[in-house]
DNA sequence: TCGCTAAACTTGACAATGTCAAGATTATGC
DNA sequence: GCATAATCTTGACATTGTCAAGTTTAGCGA
């Protein structure tokens, strides 16, 4: 059904687009049963083939989840993007406040994906180039938008370095304890949104 | 030698202090290895007893980690109270911006305990009273320093949910990235300390 | 269309792990 | 000093990640 064009090919042996298969089913399992509970095997079989297809895609378990936060970051970024988009140039800080919304948008939408990007065992991404690629590229969303800001005078000067590192904290703090459901016992989830909102106000009358 | 009285009743059958030699050991694995390599196993193995004999002092991995996780609360309160402990009442904004100080600073110096602290699995704190109350015990230190700042106008009036929100979602953010090496690429991470001062200087700013 | 090479996938095996049950050893309180 | 509980061991089992070697299929040039 999804992969209508490959699935003529498919055969009993060849899958189709087993690559992309395994992917959407590890998130769905991250997302169903936690990251504790994902395993190469258990994609393999959720994907109808032998457990030990995945290596032929992804050398290991570490493969898999570089080539999972790769495309994670590129959907961040992509919809960072789209956040801002219809949004006037001269508009600085209210582009680098959807940014920051985007960014916590994403998070609270893609439990799984944030998770695996910033899984302990992708750290270091030196063995993966193109996830280094994907996740430079989109926190340097932020700090272009900062620097934008400063320009503009709309921002204080300063290291560009210690403000992007103030934002990306605070934005990533916020994300990582929501959807640790750190904030369940705060009665803070229902109101996301509006603590979300109220959360980059003071963020941004910090870095004024 | 670090458990000499007991060891006097050590024997080759009972080890004398398991439960505690369990913990320092697997934060020592943790610390050398990575939170990916613990395994029960291996810390039995490292405390020269047999691979079944954590079950006795922590029903699972989990148990074992919520242990691990609950004594890092408590050491993580203790030094916060002791970095405030020479800052007179009055100076309520000094006793925050150390508090958050002291945050960071356990984390960078305590990786392995964070990591274990914040672990996925142990999201769900409520199969380990004591594991929940230390950890908002902690919590607890930052909400009443930022009332404490509110009531002598140090700091802005507002819903003390959020100004709490916004400074742990910065500390821990900022704090989760240092110990994940992700400052590395940027070249933060050896002035970590001077980057950490004006960091907390910016959220100062933004909650006054 | 044939045939060959490489890609895609399977089968089988191995050591390691978490966890359980049952047994052995020691400490402790009465 | 003895019963009982606490502490630790032994052995076993299913599951996991990862190899190595074999099987099936796709793509492609002749």
């Amino acid at each position: 059904m999804r992969y209508a064009m490959k699935a003529k090919k498919q055969t009993a042996y060849h899958h189709g687009d087993l690559r992309k298969s395994l992917i959407s089913h590890a998130l769905a399992i991250v997302n169903e049963e936690g990251i504790a509970r994902l395993t190469l095997r258990k994609v393999a079989r959720q994907a109808g083939v032998s457990h030990a297809a995945p290596a032929h895609h992804f050398k290991d378990m570490q493969g898999l989840l570089a080539a999972i936060a790769e495309e994670g970051f590129e959907k961040m970024e992509r919809q960072m993007i789209a956040a801002v988009d219809g949004i006037p140039g001269e508009k600085s800080l209210e582009r680098f406040k959807t940014l920051g919304k985007a960014y916590i948008s994403f998070a609270v939408r893609n439990p799984a994906d944030l998770r695996i990007m910033f899984h302990p065992r992708l750290v270091d991404k030196q063995p993966y180039p193109g996830l280094e690629r994907a996740a430079t590229s989109a926190f340097s969303l932020l700090t272009a938008a900062i620097r934008d800001c400063q320009e503009k005078k709309q921002v204080r000067a300063g290291d560009i370095r210690l403000l992007s590192l103030f934002a990306w904290s605070t934005v990533h703090g916020l994300s990582i304890l929501a959807l640790d459901n750190q904030l369940v016992s705060t009665g803070l989830n229902e109101k996301l949104d509006d603590y979300t909102e109220d959360l980059i106000d003071l963020l941004i009358s910090g870095m004024v």
